[in-house]
DNA sequence: GCCGTTTTCGGCCCGACTGTTTTCAGTCG
């Protein structure tokens, strides 16, 4: 799937720009534009290669922010796998902007002034610079900002060499669906971390039932997406991916797939836990079956039956983390965790009246194609400017057209919300009054991240206790490896949102996951519930939802946990502000 | 370069913060 590279692109054309195109005002806005389409690219699921050899460049010009140029620009890419744009700036520019990019503190400009200055081209040659000290001394540079810019070398190695689930899914899934119609594979399975659906993802890990290994071995190499075979035996196929990842291929026999499955979806931790369990039951556990101290294979073709045999229930994928669910399996009280089939509605989704990329109406009739019951339609307050954030008296006129939009459809309910700023003092970005005229409430920090531990719980909970908040959206700010979470006090914070009956959102957005498994986990100590939402800016996230239910089902949250799996009435009467 | 119930031109993402300056450039949301 090539959408992740066109985005790359697309921001990488907008990096130069910004420093090729000085002043001339027209410019500016190219770059949005670019940068635009590159966010619809990256956050679609839906392959763009797909959609463009089914409709052409016209299909193309049906997403938001694709006008005839972009439209062209991707069909350039897809038919010839380069965009000339971008190599004609590349030679002048010879630097990875991505990279670069995702530290914090760092623009185009100044890294095309660290380029000059210092030839620093990527991340290894910035690390050596502010190793030397070299940085201090350039203009407009100083010790505050080297400071800055080690401090971000550090959050961004933690995360390197790791992708976001949202990224990396979409293109194990195309994989998996080239091999299925391939006809040289019965069966054909994602293991791994990604069917444990963390966060980041290291390598995609496939099984496969093959008809007959020599064929795979010549066919792999063939596949789209597919850059350079590492390892290639009878077993086990190891490939380098363009999209920057490596992908292991595992032939496994029919008999031994479940033990396999089990093996390979890990973690390690898990596997460890469930070994000893069958140690201790007499059995011997590998990839390849559940054996018998005399070697005979007791079972291992599906994975149920391994966890049946050891005497322990089930544990979904996303569970096994060897979090104590082994223990809870072995005595037969594990929670079964929500599933999306359980998701009724979304209620965080934003639309052109702000910062999203479709109106209402277009919204709703994408969250009605899914079957959902109610979609919230939440958009931004004044103080987010830049996300053309509305004023009181414009999101009174904003509600009554929800309500409009809302009385023309058959089955689908609209509800009115907001996703109102928590400014500085605590206090919230509309007056009471046009709180009131709202179904229920997202809250959510937008500024001053920085704040200190005390003085963001006090803003916090001073928040909550207006008793107009229902839900807290993304609640650490956290951007997953750009970004640190907010400051605040767990305890303090969890038990005013007890207090208040104010929800805590799973973000379903793929660079948030906020709150992530660890923090729903420390959250499941209070009386609290839990909304799984997408934050659409676009028709095409409410797909992301997945990632919001995987995160949401490593936190071992139940259906009764989650808000949104109540039907209409049932929610509004619960979580509403009238309450 | 996109977009349109003010539609084929002329708008569009502006203001605060930070760190560096001595009047402001760059970054972020």
């Amino acid at each position: 799937m090539q959408n992740e590279e066109i985005s790359t692109l697309f921001e990488e054309i907008a990096d130069m720009l910004e420093i090729d195109g000085n002043g001339e005002a027209s410019h500016k806005f190219e770059i949005r534009a670019y940068r635009r389409a590159a966010l619809t690219i990256g956050t679609m699921q839906k392959d763009v290669a797909e959609l463009y050899r089914k409709g052409g460049t016209d299909a193309l010009m049906g997403l938001p922010g694709i006008g005839k140029g972009l439209a062209d620009r991707i069909a350039e890419f897809i038919t010839t796998g380069k965009i000339k744009k971008h190599d004609q700036l590349k030679k002048k520019y010879p630097i990875d902007f991505t990279e670069l990019t995702k530290l914090q503190g760092m623009g185009s400009k100044r890294i095309v002034q660290l380029y000059k200055a210092l030839k620093v081209r990527n991340v290894a040659d910035l690390q050596a610079a502010v190793e030397a000290h070299r940085i201090t001394n350039l203009p407009r540079f100083g010790k505050k900002s080297e400071d800055t810019i080690r401090t971000s070398l550090e959050l961004y190695k933690g995360s390197s060499g790791r992708m976001l689930l949202g990224t990396v899914l979409p293109e194990a899934e195309r994989l998996r669906g080239i091999l299925l119609s391939s006809g040289l594979a019965k069966r054909v399975e994602i293991a791994g971390s990604l069917r444990r659906m963390r966060e980041t993802i290291g390598d995609i890990d496939i099984l496969i039932v093959s008809h007959g290994a020599g064929d795979l071995q010549k066919f792999v190499p063939t596949m789209d997406g597919v850059t350079k075979v590492i390892v290639s035996g009878p077993t086990k196929i190891t490939v380098q991916l363009s999209l920057g990842i490596t992908c292991d291929m595992r032939i496994v026999e029919e008999e031994s797939f479940g033990s396999a499955m089990q093996y390979f979806t890990g973690s390690k931790d898990h596997g460890v836990r469930v070994r000893q369990i069958a140690i201790r039951k007499g059995y011997k556990l590998s990839e390849y079956g559940l054996f018998s101290r005399r070697g005979k294979r007791v079972c291992g073709d599906d994975e149920e039956g391994v966890y049946a045999r050891l005497g322990l229930q089930y544990v979904e994928p996303e569970m096994r983390e060897n979090r104590g669910e082994v223990e809870l399996a072995a005595r037969g009280e594990l929670p079964t965790p929500v599933s999306i089939g359980e998701i009724r509605g979304d209620l965080h989704a934003h639309t052109k009246a702000s910062d999203g990329q479709n109106s209402v109406e277009e919204m709703a009739a994408a969250a009605e194609a899914l079957g959902y019951e109610y979609l919230g339609i939440s958009d931004h307050s004044k103080s987010e400017f830049v996300a053309h954030g509305m004023t009181d008296s414009k999101f009174r006129e904003h509600l009554k057209h929800i309500d409009a939009a809302s009385k023309k459809l058959d089955k689908l309910c609209l509800l009115k919300s907001a996703e109102i700023d928590i400014l500085k003092d605590g206090s919230l970005d509309l007056n009471k009054e046009t709180i009131r005229m709202m179904d229920y409430t997202l809250a959510s920090v937008h500024t001053y991240l920085a704040m200190p531990k005390e003085e963001m719980t006090e803003r916090i909970t001073r928040a909550f206790d207006t008793g107009l908040v229902s839900i807290w959206a993304h609640p650490t700010d956290r951007l997953i490896g750009s970004r640190a979470p907010i400051a605040f006090d767990f305890e303090k914070v969890f038990e005013a949102a007890e207090r208040n009956g104010v929800i805590m959102e799973i973000n379903s957005f793929p660079n948030r996951l906020d709150l992530n498994d660890e923090n729903i986990l420390r959250a499941r100590a209070y009386k609290l519930r839990f909304s799984i939402d997408t934050d659409s800016h676009n028709t095409q996230h409410l797909q992301l939802l997945r990632y919001g239910v995987g995160t949401a089902r490593r936190g071992w949250l139940r259906k009764q946990d989650v808000v949104n799996t109540l039907n209409c009435a049932e929610l509004l009467q619960q979580i509403g502000l009238q309450r």
